[in-house]
Order: structure tokens, then sequence, then C-alpha cells
RNA sequence: GCCUUGGUGGCGGAAUUGGCAGACGCGCUGGCCUUAGGAGCCAGUGGGGAAACCCGUGAGAGUUCGAAUCUCUCCCAAGGCACCA
């Protein structure tokens, strides 16, 4: 006996030797093909390794490898995404801090993944947490904010009440949060968000460039959910008249004052725009007599000021004894805090308001700011509008501060209106009532006047199924049965667009604020929903399509007795296409056709438009948590959200005692005055930092571009790395690893299916953004993703610490080796498959590899070779040992290219087994061969008997073999020969005869004969060298 | 309900893409060797049958000389979405 195979000696050895050495080092612009392979870089838990990172890793590692030996320039490195809340927790549990609870978690994951002989080019990790690393994370924050991208809403969110934090919406699974499973609730909170729905159509349209799974692909397209369809608006019912009141240095000729009048008139509106005293000068006692003197208010006045005009507004509805139908504000403010010079009029106006008093006298309130605003802070809009609860709206107007002589968005906001999406614009003459979201803004407008007016006179009923609802979780809202309720805003009416008819207002939770404009026109006779709610509260159900005869309709049988050509609205509505009814003189008209038509007419009225919706949401971007990235903004009372200038960056996070999450929901960092405390840095009056932490995914959005050049200080990657390394892909690589259309990025991408609509949208959405500033060289940041399969506890079910089903990798290194683990992995299943761990497996990759180790050292055990010794099996023998050599070249080149490492595998084994059998035979060039093909499979093994053979150089340093079709060719071929489809009979001919050849001989076969005795061969198949089959009868 | 991927021995899985179904591995059976074995070696291992042969890739139909593979209908499983207007 020779030395056994001890592992555990001989990997010990080649790790230090292939660390010192600097193996796997990518070359930054090698006159090499790059090839970038990339691995989602791990969550360093206090868990340790899994099995299923062995797998990923493995595998990706062996196609590195591949590149490698066949010329190509490497980059495969790894990283660790470190900042989040399984570390935070982690660490209140152990009372750890969590620096150090990540320092020591990524020592043991490093030292695990390099147990494995993967082939990371660790020169190149990267730390999310490591302060030159989120610099740039938060870098890449600025530039949304500057873009516009990244802005601030109070929303209710999704809120984890165990985690106290919120959450993405693609954090919540079946409404509950995905890590910890607890129920969500909503919650209003101010929150950062970042506006990914503006890349929704390129997030879908640019799949078409990238090589994805199939369900990897459908899965993004679903979460996104576009679908198109029309904005139709329907303006509340009332005699409206409007005073519009100018601010400072203003004038009702100036500005957008005149076009708007105009505008509204045209609408059939009584409008008063009077021309306040002084205007330079303003003095609030003679303005506001001015305007209490000169106009007269009613329940159906609407009131527009114009920034002074706010607040002249508000002190005039103080003092009004009617009420008023709304008060709109524009660039409108409370308080004399501007970004720029003061103004003149600050003494003379007392800044003091009555708001609980004003409220109570008005119908719905609305403030709009300019987020380009040179005087007023988009905050104090949002103060204003907290102190009259009324909706805030942050929009960009034509010139800064509304001062552009038409500023839509103001004639928008003005007329009261609910605006509803639809994908069926047409059947628009069917509805028969609208239904808002309990959510939607104009409902808690209404109700927030305490008593009837010009609003709704149900106020208690309808104020507590709103609160209700919205006190409900996502569950229990679908969870009910589906069972559907909701209250009439009584008092409300819209009319109709079109029909000019008015219909009642409802609110119920079947209308999800979340989705299109959060209502909805509600047609019970052509929609399930509605139906059921227009027959549970007995509303009007009217036809507006009729649906296609039954002759005329493929997706039916055939009429039985009676043609289908109505519906009966008692029992059912109809969802299909059809021919519109009901429909002014829309009638007659197709049903796609007029949907069109209808969304453009109404347009032409400027009472819709076409319009895309879409399920996703912009991205919640804030988390209540210490352990994560600061968020880069000042806060200052007079600039409003300031950002950190980038020589301020990084925002350090600040190393403290207390890091728990507060009930208040609050940042545990609002209470560490040290960090809150700051200067404002565009005005250096004294500011507060904000405290709300960035996602996880915030760090992973980007790092693959980080990996390219890792220690740039002063860029977040240099240009030209960033185009060798993610720029157009090299054009000669096998075709499975070509992207379809050369978009460039990570040549391969390999991750979870459950960061599909997570960190894989996420990071697309961010490249396309560093695309559009021209930061990055692509559209797409990965050329080809694949997904592996998750690896199941040996009873099936998820590996899990409670089901005491883990199998810790450590121990399976210890025992049998990196190269058995690597290996067992690499066979267990295709690659993408989900599939349970086989403990027995493992040994059966341990006797492969024992076996291979064998045929390196020992004599010949199978006794096969002894008996048969005469010089012709010799050399056919010896034949047939190279065919299979070359044979098996090809098949694990191809499944390598594939990623079919478990067939790969299983062709490796057959050699070996071919290799035992005849070991006296074997060459040591065919041992070498081996040796090669089996390298990137078991690194360790493969290098120790290349050197035992040996050889001076690393054979991970040599080419890949190529193999000869010559050698692959049969001499003989076996021909399956069968009758009328069976097989009857194999025969082995030369592979040079011809068809006619082949045919007499099988024809000649005794067991042939009998089946074609006493019948007719009425037709010859043959295959070139495939098979051959005779129809007989 | 909709979308995606699948369904092949006792188990994990092969099948050059329409041409010998079950490669390779695990397990199992019998034998050899061994103080011992998660070791090694030999033989066998889809079902039925003594054999010839018959039956077999979720079910059923179809196309074809020939179907695990293509077409249609249905069933089941996993994953995703789900009151999305």
């Amino acid at each position: 006996m020779g030395k056994r195979y001890n592992h555990k000696k001989i990997e010990k050895y080649w790790q230090k030797h292939w660390e010192a050495k600097k193996f796997w080092r990518a070359q930054d612009f090698s006159s090499k093909k790059k090839y970038y392979a990339l691995v989602e870089f791990p969550y360093p838990s206090g868990e340790g390794l899994h099995v299923g990172h062995v797998r990923t890793y493995t595998a990706i590692d062996a196609i590195a490898r591949f590149r490698r030996m066949n010329g190509h320039n490497v980059l495969f490195p790894i990283g660790f995404d470190a900042f989040g809340l399984p570390t935070e927790n982690f660490a209140i549990k152990n009372k750890i801090h969590p620096r150090l609870a990540t320092r020591s978690n990524i020592k043991i994951f490093t030292r695990q993944l390099k147990s494995l002989g993967l082939s990371f080019d660790w020169s190149r990790a990267v730390d999310t947490t490591d302060p030159l690393y989120y610099k740039w994370t938060q870098w890449i924050f600025l530039q949304l904010y500057a873009r516009g991208l990244a802005y601030r809403a109070e929303i209710p969110i999704n809120w984890c009440p165990n985690c106290k934090t919120g959450l993405a919406n693609e954090e919540v699974v079946n409404g509950r949060h995905e890590r910890c499973g607890t129920e969500v609730v909503k919650k209003l909170i101010k929150q950062w968000l970042i506006k990914i729905t503006k890349y929704a159509d390129r997030l879908i349209d640019d799949l078409r460039m990238v090589d994805f799974p199939e369900r990897v692909k459908t899965q993004q397209i679903n979460w996104i959910g576009k679908s198109e369809g029309a904005e139709i608006e329907f303006p509340l019912a009332g005699h409206f008249n409007f005073v519009l009141l100018h601010g400072y240095t203003g004038s009702a000729k100036k500005n957008f004052f005149p076009w708007l009048k105009t505008a509204l008139e045209k609408r059939g509106y009584r409008v008063i725009a009077p021309e306040l005293p002084h205007s330079s000068r303003p003095v609030e006692k003679e303005q506001v007599e001015f305007v209490l003197k000169n106009v007269k208010f009613d329940e159906n006045t609407i009131i527009l000021g114009h920034s002074l005009g706010g607040p002249v507004a508000v002190k005039a509805v103080e003092r009004l004894s009617t009420r008023v139908a709304g008060l709109v504000f524009a660039g409108g403010f409370l308080e004399p805090k501007f970004k720029d010079h003061p103004r003149p009029y600050e003494k003379d106006f007392v800044w003091r308001f009555n708001l609980k008093e004003v409220r109570k006298k008005v119908g719905f309130v609305k403030v709009l700011s300019d987020r380009n605003d040179y005087a007023v802070p988009v905050e104090q809009g949002e103060k204003l509008a907290r102190g009259l609860a009324g909706e805030f709206f942050a929009v960009e107007s034509q010139e800064p501060h509304f001062t552009s002589d038409q500023e839509p968005a103001i004639l928008e906001h003005l007329v009261p209106k609910v605006k509803t999406f639809t994908t069926r614009a047409d059947t628009l003459f069917g509805a028969t009532y609208l239904v808002l979201a309990p959510e939607n803004p104009i409902v808690a407008s209404y109700l927030a006047m305490r008593r009837s007016g010009s609003g709704v006179w149900n106020l208690k009923e309808a104020a507590a199924y709103v609160e209700r609802a919205m006190k409900k979780t996502d569950i229990s809202r679908t969870a009910e049965e589906r069972e559907k309720t909701g209250v009439e805003l009584k008092g409300l009416r819209a009319k109709h667009p079109l029909t000019g008819r008015t219909i009642p207002i409802w609110v119920a939770d079947y209308v999800l604020a979340s989705y299109g404009t959060g209502a909805i026109m509600a047609v019970p006779a052509h929609d399930e929903r509605d139906f059921v709610f227009a027959k549970k509260f007995k509303l009007p159900i009217l036809q507006v399509i009729k649906p296609p005869s039954v002759d005329s309709r493929d997706d039916l049988p055939p009429p039985s007795a009676v043609g289908r050509h109505d519906i009966d609205l008692e029992a059912e509505c109809w969802t299909g296409e059809g021919t519109l009814v009901n429909s002014g003189k829309y009638t007659g008209s197709d049903s796609v056709q007029a949907r069109k038509k209808i969304a453009l007419d109404l347009q032409a009225q400027g009472l819709g438009r076409p319009a895309v919706s879409y399920k996703l949401r912009d991205w919640i971007f804030s988390r209540q948590h210490y352990w994560g990235e600061p968020i880069p903004i000042i806060y200052c009372d007079h600039c409003g959200a300031v950002p950190v200038p980038e020589k301020d960056l990084p925002v350090l996070l600040p190393n403290v005692k207390h890091y728990e999450p507060t009930k208040s929901g609050e940042s545990p960092l609002a209470a560490i005055k040290s960090f809150v405390n700051t200067n404002c840095p565009a005005c250096a009056r004294p500011a507060r930092r904000e405290t709300d932490t960035m996602p996880n995914w915030a760090g992973s959005n980007w790092y693959f571009i980080r990996y390219t050049d890792p220690k740039n200080a002063k860029e977040f990657a240099a240009r030209n790395k960033l185009e060798y390394w993610m720029g157009q892909q090299s054009l000669d690589a096998a075709a499975s690893f070509r992207s379809p259309k050369g978009v460039g990025g990570v040549d391969l991408y390999n991750g979870g299916m459950e960061h599909t609509t997570l960190h894989l949208l996420y990071s697309r959405f961010i490249y396309k953004f560093l695309f559009d500033q021209k930061l990055v060289p692509g559209p797409e940041p990965y050329a080809k993703r694949t997904s592996h399969g998750v690896i199941l506890g040996e009873d099936g079910r998820k590996m899990s610490k409670s089901f005491g089903n883990v199998i810790n990798p450590d121990q399976v290194v210890a025992e049998h080796g990196a190269d058995t683990l690597r290996l067992y992995e690499m066979f267990l299943a295709p690659f993408g498959q989900m599939v349970p761990w086989d403990t027995r497996g493992v040994l059966g990759a341990r006797r492969f590899l024992d076996r291979v180790w064998r045929v390196y050292h020992e004599k010949p055990i199978r006794r096969g070779g002894g008996e048969l010794s005469a010089a012709a099996d010799k050399t056919e023998r010896a034949e047939e040992l190279e065919r299979l050599l070359h044979k098996t070249i090809k098949k694990v080149t191809a499944d390598l290219e594939d990623m079919k490492f478990n067939t790969a595998v299983s062709a490796l084994m057959i050699l070996i087994n071919k290799f035992d059998e005849n070991v006296a035979e074997v060459t040591s060039k065919q041992l070498e061969i081996f040796l090669l093909l089996l390298a990137p499979f078991a690194p360790y093994l493969a290098e120790e008997l290349w050197r035992n053979l040996g050889n001076k150089k690393s054979v991970h340093l040599e080419s890949w073999p190529r193999y000869e079709e010559a050698l692959i060719a049969e001499q003989m071929l076996k021909i399956p020969v069968s009758i009328n489809g069976r097989v009857r009979d194999v025969i082995l001919v030369p592979a040079d005869l011809t068809q006619n050849e082949i045919e007499n001989q099988a024809l000649n076969s005794p067991k042939i004969e009998a089946h074609i005795a006493g019948k007719t061969i009425l037709r010859r198949v043959y295959v070139s060298g495939k098979m051959i089959n005779f129809v007989v009868e």
C-alpha cells in the first residue's frame, strides 16, 4: 500500500501555497480576455457558512477555474454584506456591539471560505460596513437625491412591530416580515423613498437584453406589474366659485393669475382675483380687511393663496362667519423663514394662526410646494399641511415658486375632483359610483372638517369606517373571506365626465391606496369586485358591454340550445370584450377600440388621459435602526433638507453603547446629540442630521462595481477599470457564456431566487441610474444570471436549527476534505434544482477521490487486466482508453459551459473507473489530462497528484486540454436494429460500411430473420450511424 | 384564480435534443477477503416471466417508421403573484 489519501495534509499545504503565491489575483487591463464571474456576497451571520453557500461558490469557482485554464483573465471576487437587522439582533441578544459581531463573523466566514479552496481574489474583498466603502454608498444616495430620485414623504408604510422598523414592499411576504415572520402593520411615518418607479418601463424592457432564466424575468415583470389604461377625472358636483389671492410683489395681472382665471372661467366657474393693496410692502391688517370687504365667501368658495396670499387667506378665513369649500396653497408658508434674504413685511404680519378654528370652516385643504423654490423650503409647506390636516404635494412648478405665466399644477389641484385609474375606459358609461381607498387623502381631507357643510354629512359613520380599515393589517384585510365592506360619503357626489349625471362616492378597503390613483370608477356590470359590492349595497348596475354572440366566440363550446347573447345582470357580470351599448356616441363600437378612443377624447377635454399604472411602488429607503449607513442629509430650518457635501463623506456611524431600536419608532441615532446636532452646510446655522439609516440593500446595490477598483479613495471606481471589467462582452467566449446582445456587465452572476424582486431588481435599477449619469459603461449590470437550487435537510425540509437538520460544512471538510464536499455538491443534482442533502452521497464522492488516489499510487487491484494479455487485446484496450479520454474531455468541456456539473463529474467517474480497470495501460499523459479535467472540481487533490507526477508548474496554471474529434470516432459501430420500431438486435459493424451493407448484415442476424420470416418489408429507415428500422407486415 | 418551472427505478438523477429509457452515484441482494470496517474486490439490481417475450418515463389522446423528448386535454408538485381596477 502506498500512502493513504490524507486530505487534511494536502489541503492545508496547498491552501497556504496558493495564497502565498497570490494565484487568483485578477489583472486590471491584461491583454487576455476578461471574464467577470460573480457570486452574491454572503451576509456574515453568526451561524457561519451554509452548505448552500458551498454549492454556489464551488460551482462558480469551477467556472472561474475553467475560464482561467481557457486563457481568460478572470475576476472572481468576494466580500461581505454586513449591515442589517440579523447582525443587529444577534448583537442585542448576545450583548456584543454589532461592529465586533460583524468583525468576528467575517473572520469565521473568511476561514471557512478559504478552507474550501475557492479561487477568490481576496485582495479585492469589500465589506459594506467599512467607512471607506459606505462613503460611496452614501455618495450614490446623494446622486439620486441630486436628480430628484430620492425624496421624503409621509406615507403609510409597512412597519414591523417586532423589529421596530419600516420595511420595503419587497420585504413583506404574505403580510409578514420576511425575516422574522411578524405581521406587518401600517404606520404613517416620514420616509425617504427612492423613485424606482421612474425606471419601471426600462426594468421590464431591458430584460430583453440579458440572459436570465425565464422564471427570473417573469417574476420581475409580474412584480413591476405594468398595466396600461387611462386616468379619468370625476369633478365633484357643486357650483364652486374661486377666490385667487396673490402674494408679495404679486398682482392679479401677473404670473399665472390671468391664465388661471381664464381656465377656470372656461370651465364655467365664477372667479374673483382681487388686487391686494400695497403688494410690495404688504401689511396684514390692510390686506385681510381688504379681502373680507371686497370678496363674498360662501360654502362653495375655494380659495387659492399664492405665497404670502396663503397667510392672508388663513387670516381671512379665521374671521369668516361662513364656511368655505376649500383652501389651496401654492408656495405657502406660516412662518417667515426663507432660504434667501428676509422680507420687508415680516414685521407687518402677526405670525400666529388659529389653525384649528380655520380647519373647522374649510372642506378640503391642499398645500403645493415647489421642490425648486428659491425662497420657501418644502418643509414649510409640509408643516402647513400638517397644521391644517390637508393634503401635501411636492411638485415642480414651471418657474421656481410658481411664478410662470402658466402653472398647470395649480389648476390641477384647485378644481375638486376624484381621479380614477382604469384599464377599461370603454366601460366608462357603466360607472355608477366611485370608490375611494380609505387612505386616499381626499377622504381624510373631507373628514377633517368637524361639521357638515359642503362636505360629508355622515361624518361619524364614515370616519369610523376609515379608522377601522386603516388599523387592519394587510392580512386581515384580505383574510375576511374577501367580504366587501364600505361606506358612502353622503353629501359628496361626483359628476360623470361624459354624461354629466351625478353619482355617489363610497369609501371601501377593496380599493387599494397604493395602486393607480387610490380611487376607481366602479362598473358593476363589467367588474367582478364592483359587481359584488354593488349587489351588497344595492347600487345600480348598468350594462354597457354586450358580449359577442356565441357563434362568433371560439372560447366556448358550440351553443347547445340557446345562444348566449346577453348577460343576466342579476347573476353575473361580463368582464370580457364585446360591443358597447348604452354608451352615447360610442354605442356600437368595439370595446377594444372604444377603450383608446374614449381615453383620447377625455384628454382633449382635459378630463382624463391615457395612463400607465404599476404595482411596483417607490422604494422605501429609511430604516429606524442603528446598524446601517447613515443617510447623508442635514435639516436646516431655513434651508430645508441639505445634502452633506461630498467632501464631508462618509457620515460616520457613531460608535455608541446603546443601539437598540426605540419604542417610538425613531432611529436610535436620534438620541445621540453629538451625532444629530451639526451645522447647515449651506448657511452654517445650527441644524440636525437625518437619523434614519439605509436598508441592507443599499450596500449590495453596487458592490460588484466596487470590486473592479476596491481601494479607490477618489471615485467609487475608476472609469477605465469599470470599462475593462464591465464593458462590452468578450465576443469569442463560448456560446452559452455570451450575452445575447453584448450588453456588457458582469459575465456571469449567480444568486438565489429569493433576491429576484429584491437585490436583483434594486441593483439593476441603480445601475441604470448610474448609466444615465454616465458613471458606468452599460445599461445592464449582469449579462447572464443563473440561480442555484436550495439544499434541503436530509428530511426534505428546509435546513433550520429548529428542525435540527443543519449540515455544517466545517465538519464535512474536516472528515472528508473540501474536495469531497465540493465534488459531492456538484454531483448531487442539476445545479439549479432544489435537492435534499444525502450524507451517504458524501461517502460516494469520497470513494471516487479515494479511487483516483489509488489509480495514481497503486498497482492494479482489479484482476481484469491480468487475465487478458494478448497483444491484440492490449492495443484494442489502449485505443478504447484513448477514445474514452477524448470523449470525456469533450463532455466535461461542454458540461462546464452549460453549467451541468453533475454530468461532468459523472463523466470523470466513468473515466477513472476505466483507468482503474486498465491501470497497466494508462499512460502518464492520460493521467495528466484526467487531472486537468478534475482540477476545477477538486483543486487540492488535482494539484497534489499533478506535482506527484513530477510537474513543477501548478495544474491550475495549465491550459485546458483539447480533444480530437478523430480519436472520438468509433471504428466499430453498435447499430440497434428494430422491426416496427422495437429493437430486436444490436449488430456490430465497421464504421465505414454503407447503408446497403449494414441493412444486409442486419437482415442476416438470426434474431432479425426470425422476426421478419413470412412478412414483407414495407420500408427501411436508416439513420446514419444511429439505428436501422424495418417496417414489416 | 393567474404566471413560471417541473413530474423518469427504493433514492439523487442520465438520455448526444425525435433513434438501445434508467448513464453515474446512493441504497439493496448474493459471494470473496478481513480480528474489524462508513474499507476493498466479484456478480446482480425498473416490473412480470423458466424462457421467447410482454409491460413500462403523472393520466388520456394525437403526429411519426420510431416519442421521456413534439401537439392538444387533464391531473399533481414546487416557487412567485394575488381585491392591482
